[in-house]
DNA sequence: TTGCATACCATACAAATGTCTGGTAATCAA
DNA sequence: TTGATTACCAGACATTTGTATGGTATGCAA
């Protein structure tokens, strides 16, 4: 027989195994539960899964194979995969979406199905909103936006963060720094790539 | 016989289909790919996955059931359930990860095995480091950690995010704002939940 | 016509997989 | 002690499921 582990230790290991590869899309087997724990008996990871039906933590599908699921209320939205760019210069963005240099990342998306990027921020210019340089900014693609979002736009053919501000007929884009300059691009002459919805930083291991 | 098609024209359906039960986290078998199609034959839905993966449009693993996969799959790095948690009221933590009342996030997390959470930060006290009220800090459980890093502790019976400092057998946490003292627990009185390593803010749709 | 390809069907078999029955050992409480 | 509970094991059985073999019908091109 194997290891005896305390009540309750090894079954929440289970729980996390089953949601790991339940969100990957690749439910397990009731073998393939045993493999990862090493039981010798697959009766010993059937018992920790019926367990864990009965306490709600998870669902399942009598008779078929693969048949647990992650109940309702713990469903974690679906995350899509968002291109990573690092730099993105003028007219380069559609290539760029295509095939990114940082590889992807998941973001859980609000519902919709829109196009969405993500950008390594460069500059201290947006600090001051919480904005340091090395963070990831996701992007919604949209041709306008309301003064007060934070936007990327191309500015001197470079893609860059800043914070959108109108005024009659005024466009301006103001760094929150200030350090820097607010920038006021000729009337109608704004790229605007999209609106920044997410921010975040990987602070190292 | 069921009525024939026109060439290739199932087989768009039957990609879609795989499409939309892969994405959902559901691989049917190929019987429920017969049965959605109403073909009265197993083997008629077998023809049209293989020739699928044969085509580039699917990958499956042989042998092994619901085996269908989506070749892009393999692209996205896989994103782990990590529990949100609102207030944590000390010694509570292992229930307030049991049951979140945040919900669950997604969060790719690097290779290792790490008990993680999700944590969102109320006050002020870290601004300087970019973290604001309403950011979501995600922790790896650890009970200890380097001087330089962002941790979250326990203080007054709260989970707070500061700063660690270490200095010759002293432990500090130090707010990033000026505004707020640093806070010099008594030796080994420090209960240390985890390492921040990642921040995040969802701004307004 | 012939030959070939496509779409689909019928049936069988074997492997993968869910399920069951009964057992051992450790822990805890009465 | 006794009994109850938990964690695990062993072996079997039944269903689900992947796979194979061969057949029918339609369309198309040489």
């Amino acid at each position: 027989m194997a290891a005896r582990t305390p009540p309750g230790q090894t079954r929440r290991q289970v729980l996390r195994f089953m949601r790991e590869r339940l969100i990957a899309g690749r439910p397990p087997t009731v073998r393939e539960v045993q493999e990862a724990f090493k039981f010798r008996s697959v009766q010993s990871a059937r018992e920790h899964l019926e367990i864990l039906v009965e306490e709600g933590k998870l669902t399942k599908e009598p008779g078929v194979s693969r048949g647990y699921r992650l109940p309702e209320a713990s469903l974690v939205p679906p995350s899509v995969p968002v291109p990573l760019l690092g730099q993105v210069q003028a007219g380069a963005l559609t290539e760029a979406i295509e095939d990114p240099d940082g590889g992807y990342i998941g973001v859980q998306r609000g519902g919709s199905n829109d196009e969405l990027f993500a950008l390594k921020v460069t500059g201290e210019s947006m600090i001051d909103a919480g904005i340091l340089p090395g963070d990831v900014v996701i992007v919604r693609c949209q041709p306008t936006a309301d003064s007060g979002d934070i936007v990327v736009a191309l500015v001197d053919g470079e893609a860059t963060v800043k914070l959108l501000k109108k005024n009659r007929r005024r466009v301006e884009l103001h760094p929150a720094n200030p350090a820097f300059e607010p920038i006021v691009p000729a009337t109608g002459d704004l790229s605007l790539l999209g609106k920044v919805i997410e921010v975040r930083r990987y602070l190292g291991k």
